[in-house]
DNA sequence: CTGGGGACGGGGCCC
DNA sequence: CGGGCCCCGTCCCCA
């Protein structure tokens, strides 16, 4: 059962990989895990099923086409499909006859400005942007690979030979490996402690950190996870909600 | 209840 | 363009 992972709070768009930060720890990848479990296999096609696979979504279908992708961040135009749906645009000028308003790009033409104006946001302008929609569900891309690579998370191409647990890509088949081999390649430099999920040292390294990555607008208490930190937001602290 | 570990996901970047 | 890797983040579970 997929998780709520589609649920996107906030995006952080100055988030800058920090490729360096953990190379100090010990990192090393058996190449026993691509001798046992070689090649991933074809899921079988009840996986591939749309249906099947299910994923909960808070995307909308409208949201979709307009979602802000990394190259639109910051341009955001001020009104979405999800506005012009909701809020039509009322003030533009009316044709006294019918089909007046011809769309440049499909031809297509309309009575008012206003149906226009909808059908090139809905269609021809949203289309013209990104090109490649998911035959899965509705998420559109600008690139081809971006889809393909989107696609994965329905078709589930890798294939756990041990549980039969379908995954997206290879390397998260190779860390569900390590739950089955017991591999932890991912050293903390403060304690013994190891890991088999690089994501995991890292949280845990925030709590041999005194001041800790995530903390509280209100009492300045630091958390090593933001989970932590909602769950302290949440029971109260100093916030009146 | 809180803190931490385990497992896992997507998007982005680099090669 | 695709694969591999990384970061950020979430959810679940347990001590």
């Amino acid at each position: 059962m997929p998780r709520s992972f589609l649920v996107k709070k906030h995006f952080n768009s100055a988030k800058k990989p920090n490729y360096s930060e953990l190379d100090s720890t010990t990192v090393f990848i058996s190449p026993y895990l691509y001798k046992s479990f070689p090649a991933p296999a074809i899921p079988q096609p009840e996986i591939l099923s749309s249906v099947a696979y299910n994923p909960i979504t808070v995307w909308t279908t409208s949201s979709l086409p307009l979602s802000p992708l990394p190259s639109d961040l910051g341009s955001e135009s001020p009104g979405s499909d999800e506005d012009e749906r909701l809020h039509p645009k009322l003030s533009e000028p009316h044709a006294a006859e019918a089909e007046k308003f011809q769309c440049a790009l499909c031809s297509k033409s309309y009575s008012t400005y206003s149906g226009l104006l909808k059908h090139k946001q809905l269609h021809c302008d949203a289309q013209a942007r990104k090109s490649f929609s998911c035959k899965y569900c509705e998420k559109e891309y600008v690139s081809l690979g971006a889809l393909k690579m989107h696609i994965r998370t329905h078709t589930l191409p890798c294939v756990c030979k041990i549980c039969g647990k379908a995954f997206s890509r290879p390397w998260l088949l190779q860390g569900h490996i390590r739950t089955h081999t017991g591999e932890k390649p991912f050293s903390c430099p403060h304690c013994s402690r190891a890991f088999a999920d690089r994501s995991n040292l890292r949280a845990h390294l925030q709590t041999h950190s005194d001041v800790k990555k995530y903390q509280c607008k209100n009492c300045s208490k630091t958390f090593s996870r933001m989970s932590l930190l909602h769950k302290h937001e949440e029971s109260g602290c100093c916030v009146a909600h």
